[in-house]
DNA sequence: TCAATTTTTTACCAATTGGTAAACTGACGA
DNA sequence: TCGTCAGTTTACCAATTGGTAAAAAATTGA
């Protein structure tokens, strides 16, 4: 009998689960919520679709379980944002995290992006009572910087969104950039980018 | 007797073709290529399904079409960069043209966003003939720019990827915008904080 | 006015899609 | 050895979807 209260899951659940959400990852991530399908997603995962649903309630559990698993590991970095440490190398140890994260896992991002895209119909809840109010806490941290003289004064919520929308480009643009840029090695080149970019921009005017 | 080439159209034909695409552009931008369908593109154009089939060929030539306008309209800020005018003042101006097409014109970016997201499938040419030379020739111009001295020494094309996702991130991300802000006008608080920051970045260091 | 042409509607359809029912397989403990 | 139950497959289905055929209505030009 399946106990819907947490019955510890056997190796196959544990094994088929990370298939199917693997597969569901880059199947969401490509085609969007809308364009992908059930069935590509089973067979990316290498199962039959009436397998799939074995483990998942339906396509839409699938999509919320990994935009909820996505949600914490994005989260990380900010709120690993120090107010003891220092104000410019923080915020650059926070811009260098977020574009490593973007370069190693750029199907994640884009199916964040796809979400917030089409209006989070999904986690416009999680926005609110989760990230806003670490937004807003991280904020103030930075205003408090500024208003100590250790960072320039900047608006502290479109710095954030400036931080966001660069790094995140180099995910969910990653087909127009590759296409611009004839380099080999466009990440060294990004990281260095935006550190001037924002060094210059949070480095106090003494 | 309809010909291929170019008959010109009749009222009806312009008034329909329009209320077609304007409707497409909200449905495409909102649920994504996969996720419209022409049910929904018909009924928010006021035409039955089989009539929108009588202006265009199928969904996939509507978001053709679509994205196709879009492009031209979406470049046209690009092309003006001047070689000739202040290299910051251009620079500065080019930011505050996109920002402002992104305010003004959300569901052209999100468009475009979705479809670059999920590889460009439809634009993948485009992206190589035309917007590539545009985009060569426009960061050899910031090159030159560097080489007189009259810009800080930035990589032109990270320079460009910086200002497109700042500005667009204002309409792709708007959803987690408006969530994350209470101000009345963010837009103003953009256009100050990208101003500040790419200046910041630009002016030269005498 | 009336025939030719454009536009619109009605009635369909084949394919796909998300999902279900139920039979089947196989491992494991008593 | 047998019953139990997790896991899998087969066969299916109703709804939706992109699209078509052809008749009906509206418009136009002579």
């Amino acid at each position: 009998m399946k106990n819907a209260t947490a019955k510890k899951p056997s190796r196959i659940q544990t094994r088929n689960r990370r298939l199917i959400l693997d597969s569901a990852l880059e199947v969401f991530s490509r085609d969007g919520f809308g364009g992908a399908t059930l069935d590509a997603i089973a067979k990316g995962a290498g199962l039959s679709k009436p397998n799939v649903l074995y483990y998942f309630e339906g396509k839409t559990e699938i999509y919320v379980t990994l935009l909820s698993q996505l949600l914490e590991t994005w989260l990380d970095p900010l709120v690993e944002l120090d107010p003891q440490g220092d104000p410019v190398e923080e915020l650059l140890g926070y811009v260098r995290h977020k574009l490593d994260m973007a370069l190693e896992l750029p199907a994640e991002s884009k199916l964040f992006a796809g979400e917030i895209l089409q209006g989070a119909p999904s986690i416009a809840d999680y926005l609110k009572n989760d990230l806003k109010p670490l937004f807003d806490k991280k904020c103030s941290i930075i205003q408090d910087w500024i208003a100590q003289g250790k960072l320039a004064d900047v608006d502290p919520a479109h710095l954030m969104f400036s931080i966001w929308s660069t790094t995140q480009h180099y995910a969910d643009f990653g087909a127009q950039i590759s296409v611009l840029l004839s380099e080999e090695d466009p990440a060294a080149r990004a990281h260095q980018h935006l550190e001037q970019m924002f060094r210059r921009l949070l480095a106090p005017v003494n």
